[in-house]
DNA sequence: GTCCGTGCAAATGGTTTGCACGACC
DNA sequence: GGTCGTGCAAACCATTTGCACGGAC
């Protein structure tokens, strides 16, 4: 699967809402920026910390509707933890593994991509038609290690 | 990793407890006896319908209790969801694989055991710790298959 | 002009917490 | 007898929903 360019993953997810009849307003366009790169995976409180500079009355809900409409439409990922707070991944939108900091909740992708055997397999062994996974790694960044 | 049987993790379990100077009631005793067979991964709800026969009285709280210090001990697995209901496994502890029916949202164990390798190349390509992983394959069940 | 999207506030629901009574050691 | 566990009810909090106004097309 290739990697692509958060001005490639902007221009493909405005064309999801346009064939779907759905507008694009600012205020969606500039959730859509922000999710193209997901820089750090951001949750639905850090895009709305960092909208609100541009947009001050923007609601929070109005985040979870566009969001929720995007993960509608397979074009963003959405990590739920039931512990604790979503975060998101627009750049790539499919099932990947993450490597998640349990101190500083720091994630990060996996480029790990030997999952399709352990899929099949999986199936097979439990007569399951497998339609979708997830795979998280919990431990502690870089950082975190040096500040234990 | 060896399967312990249901008697045996109920053993387990209870040294634990008493290892840490901790009380077995009657109520904890029959959360233990649930939770080591752990059949069909039940949820605190489904814990507490099923011993409401013997335990009229008992609270949905104290379940919740128990149940959150047995996984601090690592007696117990959880199985967070968020956009539901948490799942608890005690017949194995340990992180595993498991396949998750969308529809019926059974829950089964599967056998695969090759996570190793790849939480070693997680871990050296992100230059993380790793210290624990979760990996859930999302589809139907045989039966869910059928009923199409 | 019509319909969809936004923003506000209230509701939701699984889980957690505070507290007083009761039970285990 | 002192401490821990239980049960009840209230609190919690991320997320969702209802609704009326305003903006996109």
């Amino acid at each position: 699967m290739i990697m692509a360019s958060p001005e490639e993953r902007l221009r493909q997810m405005m064309a999801k809402l346009r064939s779907e009849g759905l507008r694009i307003t600012p205020q969606r366009l500039a959730i859509l920026r922000l999710l193209a790169a997901s820089e750090g995976h951001p949750s639905i409180e850090n895009i709305h910390e960092r909208l609100k500079v541009d947009f001050p009355t923007m609601s929070i809900a109005t985040i979870y509707k566009t969001v929720n409409l995007l993960k509608e439409l397979n074009e963003v990922l959405e990590l739920g933890f039931p512990e604790g707070v979503n975060r998101y991944d627009g750049s790539k939108p499919y099932p990947h593994p993450h490597v998640i900091c349990l101190k500083c909740k720091k994630i990060m992708d996996s480029a790990l991509n030997s999952l399709q055997p352990l899929m099949e397999a999986a199936g097979k062994e439990t007569g399951f038609l497998i339609l979708s996974h997830r795979l998280d790694f919990f431990g502690l960044c870089p950082e975190c290690q040096r500040n234990e």
